[in-house]
DNA sequence: CCGATTATTCAAAGCGCTTTGGAAATGATT
DNA sequence: AATCATTTCCAAAGCGCTTTGAATAATCGG
């Protein structure tokens, strides 16, 4: 069923019965109650193409994924993110187009996804250090909304992330604290931006207090749980040991964990972990008391956020770019403890 | 830029633009050449709202999440199942349409999304052992394939599964052959087919031997990393405690390792773990040899043949539904050994 | 060189909605 | 009762594309 024909049953105009719909004033309450309850009676709905058409606006939020960069990013922290800001979307009206593309298609599915009018706005996820995607949707003139950050890129745009450097800089100084000296760091892939910082932040705690970071204690990769048990194997078995690790996320923490206990050492007393928690809800950090030491930051919060922020954009865009900061959270579990004495 | 503005600027017709672009056989080619050139000279894609409108087609297949079988389902399997299927909805001109609801108003938001036009097409994930949008989705006559199986669905229906129980009496049997006679089942939430399907596979092996399934034995919830611990943990503190576990994904098998160690048994040794695979790309069961015996089947590969054989029923419906059944591969890992000798 | 084909191109009519600019009906004010 | 302001409704013009039916240009056999 059509306006048309919808409206013809009713006796009224198209007008009036688009009007009544869409909750403009021009209509007596009597009038749109009648409206109302038929369209639901003989579930009409507007069709949204012709919608789309007629008001310029898609109603629909594009999330570029390119597919080879699955391991480092979309998996493990995606779906997380993607239910909170599809929350969102859904309360406001608008859905989530998802693309997924090879890497080299990624800016070229920008661009298309923009002139083609299929999408109102873009999330960016998971940029680079000099992520090109800023500029190019900024030559677009389109809103978009970056979770996280791309340090090279100075032009300001709109973006929320977690403090990176501070999370680290504090899961260092609480090994620190506790007598560690040799901490090995099991990082992301150093292309993107947040293992950068991460990365600065492990630095410059170490330094804080006169340790000279150790190249070979350092590492990044994929996030995956067989790179953190490979690595924290091979540091292991050096002359001198780490004996604590911090890790990107919880999944090569699994990883660390196995290779802590193949070793026939202990969690949280031969050897500490702490990592980062995106709170990820299938791989919670223990119900109760944490598994891990951690510093956590709600990814599907995150998710929210910019969807919210996003659709406000959207909206009206907003006189300067919208910043965002997140502190995480520090909280501790049984996989961190003193540094065992020396020998 | 638009159809009208961009055909003047080359001098031709809206219509011969239009078919140029589309590849109908009523232009020369040299004139399709002289189009394509010039549209990627100045950057002219068609407006898809228009297009779709013109067409009747929105060139979306639409994804329904409900925001909290996410533990369940979303999370673990669904990024892979994704980045399958969207791979090949970028090859045939398709996007992906995501659509996450609260619980209440999933079968509604298939209704919506079908009544306004948003989509062609469905991809029903994660079905229950009755599943109410089979019908319903017959009913809208719109085209949709189910992963998975709704055994109490008897009209017949499109869609492609795991042999879930040929799996699982696979993964018992060959428990039963290492000598294991208590085995516990570490099984997702019961209301989802494959949970089912699972559970009986494990209890007909037993069966089959004349072992009595002990319902102390089995459990089900949703399968994260924290449950596989306790469930584990608890059986292990039984005065027959099992001295082997099926489990229902790699997740909570994740987990039942943990409490195994924990509880300072040796994973392989004195406890045997097998569990379903599905092979999650950021959760791979170990690198070269399996961490896990495991039976397993990719979920990357069952979202790929999901999303060919619903664009080929979007295109032309089959005069009888589509039924695949995949049968999983049995990998053999460090995890499993021979029942240790009763003292 | 002409009428019949065939290859190209075009004008115009939708697709189903929103929205502008008015008209008709109602109520308030003199 | 006449005037004016409001409320309520409507006809018609787009939105930017595809596609039908028809016109024109090019090609060909005789």
């Amino acid at each position: 069923m059509n306006l048309r024909e919808f409206s013809e049953k009713l006796g009224l105009s198209q007008t009036t019965v688009s009007r009544a719909l869409n909750g403009y004033p021009e209509v007596s309450e009597a009038t749109r109650k009648r409206v109302q309850d038929a369209a639901i009676a003989h579930g009409y709905h507007p069709n949204q193409r012709a919608k789309s058409l007629a008001t310029g606006r898609s109603m629909q939020i594009g999330h570029v994924i390119p597919v080879s960069i699955q391991h480092e990013m979309m998996n493990v922290v995606f779906a997380d993110f993607i239910a909170g800001a599809g929350e969102v979307y859904g309360r406001n009206g608008y859905d989530m187009l998802m693309s997924v593309v090879s890497d080299d298609d990624e800016v070229k599915a920008y661009e298309e996804l923009a002139r083609k009018g299929s999408v109102d706005g873009f999330i960016v996820h998971g940029p680079t250090d000099d992520d090109p995607r800023i500029a190019l949707l900024q030559k677009l003139g389109i809103p978009f909304f970056v979770h996280g950050r791309s340090t090279d890129v100075r032009v300001p745009y709109n973006h929320l992330d977690v403090n990176n450097k501070r999370a680290f800089v504090r899961a260092t100084d609480f090994l620190l604290d506790l007598g560690h000296t040799r901490i090995g760091l099991i990082n992301g892939l150093e292309r993107m931006d947040f293992a950068q910082r991460r990365r600065h932040g492990y630095v410059s705690a170490l330094r804080a207090r006169g340790i000279e970071p150790d190249q070979s204690l350092m590492c990044s990769d994929e996030m995956t749980e067989p790179y953190g048990y490979k690595a924290a194997h091979d540091m292991l078995r050096k002359t001198r040991p780490p004996t604590a690790f911090v890790a990107s996320s919880i999944v090569p923490a699994l990883g660390i964990r196995r290779a802590i206990e193949d070793s026939g050492l202990k969690l949280g007393k031969d050897v500490s972990v702490i990592c980062f928690d995106d709170a990820i809800s299938y791989l919670p950090n223990g119900s109760g008391e944490p598994i891990f030491t951690a510093t956590r930051s709600s990814v599907r919060d995150a998710g929210k956020r910019c969807a919210e922020l996003l659709i406000d954009i959207i909206k009206e865009p907003p006189a300067t770019p919208i910043a965002e900061l997140w502190e995480a959270e520090l909280v501790v579990g049984n996989s961190t403890g003193p540094a065992p004495a020396k020998d």
